[in-house]
DNA sequence: AACCAGGCGCATA
DNA sequence: TATGCGCATGGT
């Protein structure tokens, strides 16, 4: 990976696998958006930015070098080689999955973020999970210019009431996030220390939150903890594994099922799409 | 206009 | 431990 300061920008060349386009719009993070021009806008930690991909370099728009070591370089888990990942997938749907989505990683969100998110994404669908998720920011996180929110800190959702909450259209989750933010707040949980614990006591510590079960847990470790080895199973998921892996997972995504999960559950869900589209 | 969505809690057996 | 139901809301 090479990156160098351009006037306010900065260039990164020499990367792999990385296609910023379909990291921020595979069903893992539900913020970023896509600008008329084909860069992508979103903000982590306060800080917004615009991302644009070219053929043999990717700017970070208005970006400090700081900066996108602290931040962007560490979201996109570009010190991890997906690459070689990728290459040691020796089966021929994951091989196909990888070969039509390359570029897919998996974003280390913020642990909160992630969580509340998959709180949300219970028994929904993603067009109305990012809504809801808009919606969330817009109430009660800081407004960082004209057109940009923060995601609220848990403490500060926590001190609101299932009534605050109504204007989002959660439904019967409002009660779930509430629990989740006081829970952290009061230090009940600790996101520190669920960082520190083996995966299967940090999946139990995570389910102690009213509506977090099994797989709002994995997705939180995925992509909250980057937990790579967390496999998140919804609706998509369960049907690979019906229709292609009878018998459970190939060994050849040991330690990296969240990895072959993210690609799996994009190129089955684009199967159906495609499907839709012909009559 | 039904069916379904990156599920979960709860009751029942 | 295992199964089945209801849930808020709205996208397709």
């Amino acid at each position: 990976m090479k990156y160098e300061q351009k006037n306010g920008d900065v260039v990164l060349t020499d990367y792999k696998c990385l296609n910023i386009g379909l990291c921020a719009d595979c069903g893992q993070a539900f913020r970023w958006t896509e600008n008329e021009d084909g860069s992508w806008h979103g903000n982590v930690t306060g800080k917004t930015v615009d991302i644009m991909q070219n053929e043999n370099e990717i700017i970070f728009k208005n970006t400090e070098k700081e900066a996108f070591e602290k931040i962007w370089a560490p979201y996109f888990d570009l010190d991890r080689d997906y690459e070689k990942i990728c290459a040691g997938f020796d089966d021929e749907y994951l091989k196909n999955a990888c070969r039509s989505f390359y570029g897919i990683r998996i974003l280390r969100q913020e642990p909160w973020e992630a969580l509340c998110s998959f709180i949300i994404s219970q028994n929904n669908n993603i067009p109305r999970i990012k809504g809801i998720i808009q919606r969330l920011c817009e109430s009660f996180g800081e407004r960082l210019n004209e057109n940009d929110w923060s995601f609220p800190s848990y403490d500060k959702i926590a001190e609101l009431s299932e009534n605050d909450l109504a204007p989002l259209r959660a439904g019967f989750r409002n009660k779930y996030i509430l629990d989740a933010a006081k829970k952290l707040s009061r230090g009940e949980i600790s996101i520190d220390a669920v960082k520190k614990m083996p995966i299967e006591q940090a999946r139990e510590e995570l389910m102690k939150i009213k509506g977090v079960g099994a797989k709002v847990a994995e997705c939180t470790l995925l992509y909250g903890f980057a937990r790579m080895e967390a496999f998140p199973v919804d609706v998509w998921v369960k049907r690979i594994m019906s229709e292609l892996y009878p018998n459970g997972l190939p060994e050849c995504t040991k330690g990296v099922e969240g990895i072959a999960q993210q690609y799996l559950f994009h190129w089955r869900r684009s199967l159906d799409k495609q499907e839709g589209k012909q009559k």
